[in-house]
RNA sequence: UGCCUCAUGGUGUAACGGUAGCACAGCAGAUUCUGAAUCUGCUUGUCUAGGUUCAAAUCCUAGUGAGGCAACCA
């Protein structure tokens, strides 16, 4: 990353690890972890994770890093697709993890071990209960659990049986190899959880090396401990999985690190869901066109959209961090997007629904060039030229017949500036046999060229954009709006209702529009500002070579359709 | 009728026993060759009840509300 780290707030993750960086608890090392399980494409949600984790590291360098950790122990869910979208995305936006790639499945031999290790201890058993008896006898929420008949068996038979577990000798759910804790804790997590299960599945990395697989308690405190992480980070409903965290940590001899675990609330976001299980039904449905619809809050759909790095960044530290379980409204991602698109987003005239325009006091066949400022945020950006003649378009709802005296575009006999062209006058309406609008009859003045204002006119207050239509390129357009019509869709269902039905019918508009010439060749990825309109990307899916599809990334803010 | 965690404007957050502040959203105005951006101002808040203290958003007690927990998922 080349932008230096600011400075974020001091939320109480940051205070805490402060305290043990002045404390010297690992000689002040700051090694914290990303540990996705790859079994979907990442959301919004995980870039706050992602940028607290690698964040801390960039922070505390230079005795800091973070791994991205691969949290790959169910093979039955995992698929390489997934573990390669997830580095692209971390990557995109702007972490490096180093060296410090990581699998969980890297650790399968020595995880045994450590298995075997608990075996040795008596801490450790197989059982070969039924699921549906262990599910029984593990008691309830107010209710001790039962200790299972095979809770006493000597440490040299437990370690056959899990040996012979290993060596396929058992179907799949005919035993699992749990710890012995407490079957009477009110943390149900200590009644003796699963640390091994039989899956007979081919894994993504290891093939068919193994027919067990460490369950996410057991793999996930020992891989960090394994890899020396110092702050094992992770949302709010690991909390009450941390006695077995510590559990593991104090019982399992031999580790080179001492991790903890804190927990922090996830991301909630209005009109939008965020769980990849609901995200993959909406790819499933047909209901988006794919995990990196522009429309998905996944990182590789607002990717597609035109968020940029930086944008998702800004929101991520904006939200902060706390253990409140909290909702934040989509408006303010919108912000800190606009906020950056306007400082690096190139302008450029484009006319989405376009109205035909004649000049009549234009000279015929003339055409000339206006000299444009590409971005007035950053004069850097430079100019461009874009021509001018006798007909042109502008946008349709910049002319209205009969409007209030708040309106201040175009109106018959009323008269707006054409910007940094001129300022023109509407003396006649077309209309086709139906009765529609199909062309304006305006004349310009000479006189109020570059934004002059000659004394003794009336006052134009509106200025409109506008495209030569000649040399108008056709480029398709895509209106993206919010992906839900409802702020919370997943409680609008209710309680075995279908969040799907509230999926916003109007998410996306495809409309083909009028652009000024140089747009017909934006690269894909280009980010643009459609004057008075709103910050557009072009698609870096389908874009063609000169034919550029441009999404919408967030409109403009527009007080006066506000106001209507 | 269990256990864990949490509670500050509409939303997200700050204040670490001493003037409740910031951002988003909203509203009003200035400015503007983008009804954008920018600038100014405004509205709105410490869940409730007790207690400790000169002083409580902050500490204590109780209540209320919210989230999480009974996969061989992560």
């Amino acid at each position: 990353m080349s932008d230096a780290p600011a400075a974020p707030h001091r939320d109480f993750i940051r205070e805490l690890i402060d305290a043990d960086v002045a404390a010297q608890r690992n000689e002040g090392w700051v090694i914290t972890r990303f540990p996705p399980e790859p079994n979907g494409y990442l959301h919004i949600g995980h870039a706050k994770s992602i940028c607290l984790n690698f964040g801390l590291a960039l922070e505390h360098a230079p005795k800091s890093r973070c791994h991205l950790r691969f949290d790959d122990t169910n093979p039955t869910k995992e698929e390489v697709e997934y573990v390669e979208s997830i580095q692209t995305d971390v990557q995109w936006l702007g972490f490096s993890w180093g060296k410090h790639l990581h699998y969980a499945s890297d650790y399968f031999e020595t995880l045994y071990g450590y298995a075997q290790q608990l075996i040795s201890k008596g801490l450790a058993y197989v059982d070969e209960q039924s699921p549906e008896e262990m599910r029984a006898n593990r008691g309830s929420l107010t209710a001790p659990g039962i200790p299972s008949p095979c809770r006493e068996r000597s440490a040299a038979e437990n370690q056959a049986l899990f040996a012979e577990m290993r060596a396929g000798k058992f179907k799949e759910g005919a035993c699992v190899l749990r710890a012995k804790i407490d079957m009477a804790s009110p943390n149900m997590n200590l009644r003796d959880p699963v640390l091994y299960r039989i899956l007979h599945a081919h894994h993504h990395r290891t093939g068919d090396a193994w027919c067990i697989y460490p369950m996410y308690d057991f793999a996930h405190p020992l891989s960090d401990a394994l890899e020396q992480i110092t702050h094992s980070l992770c949302t709010l409903e690991f909390e009450h999985h941390r006695p077995l965290y510590e559990w593991l940590i104090e019982h399992v001899d031999g580790l080179p690190g001492h991790p903890y675990q804190r927990e922090f609330a996830r991301l909630n976001l209005t009109y939008t869901v965020l769980s990849k299980r609901k995200l993959l039904e909406l790819v499933k449905d047909g209901l988006v066109t794919g995990w990196d619809d522009p429309r998905m809050p996944t990182i590789s759909g607002i990717r597609r959209r035109g968020y940029t790095p930086a944008a998702v960044r800004q929101f991520c530290e904006t939200v902060g961090l706390t253990k409140f379980p909290s909702l934040t409204e989509l408006a303010l991602l919108e912000h800190c997007v606009r906020e950056d698109l306007n400082r690096v987003a190139n302008r450029v005239y484009v006319v989405l629904r376009p109205i035909k325009v004649v000049l009549t006091n234009y000279p015929e066949g003339q055409v000339e060039f206006i000299e444009l400022t590409n971005n007035p945020e950053n004069l850097e950006a430079g100019k461009r030229s874009v021509p001018l003649s006798r007909e042109l378009y502008i946008e349709a709802d910049d002319f209205r017949e009969e409007a209030a005296a708040d309106f201040f575009r175009l109106v018959p006999g009323g008269e707006v500036r054409l910007k940094y062209a001129f300022c023109i006058i509407c003396q006649e309406v077309v209309k086709d046999a139906a009765g529609q609008v199909v062309e304006l009859h305006c004349t310009y003045d000479e006189a109020t060229r570059h934004g002059a204002k000659p004394v003794g006119r009336p006052k134009v207050k509106g200025t409109i954009h506008w495209v030569s239509a000649a040399q108008a390129a056709d480029v398709e357009v895509r209106l993206y709006d919010k992906l839900f019509t409802e702020p919370q869709p997943e409680e609008a269902a209710g309680e075995g209702g279908d969040f799907r039905q509230f999926v916003n019918p109007a998410s996306m508009e495809v409309l083909t529009a009028k652009a000024e010439p140089s747009v017909q060749h934006a690269l894909p990825g280009a980010l643009y500002q459609f004057e008075r309109v709103g910050y557009f990307c072009a698609d870096t899916k389908e874009s063609k070579p000169g034919a550029p599809i441009l999404n919408r990334t967030v409109a403009l803010k527009d007080s006066f359709a506000k106001g209507k």
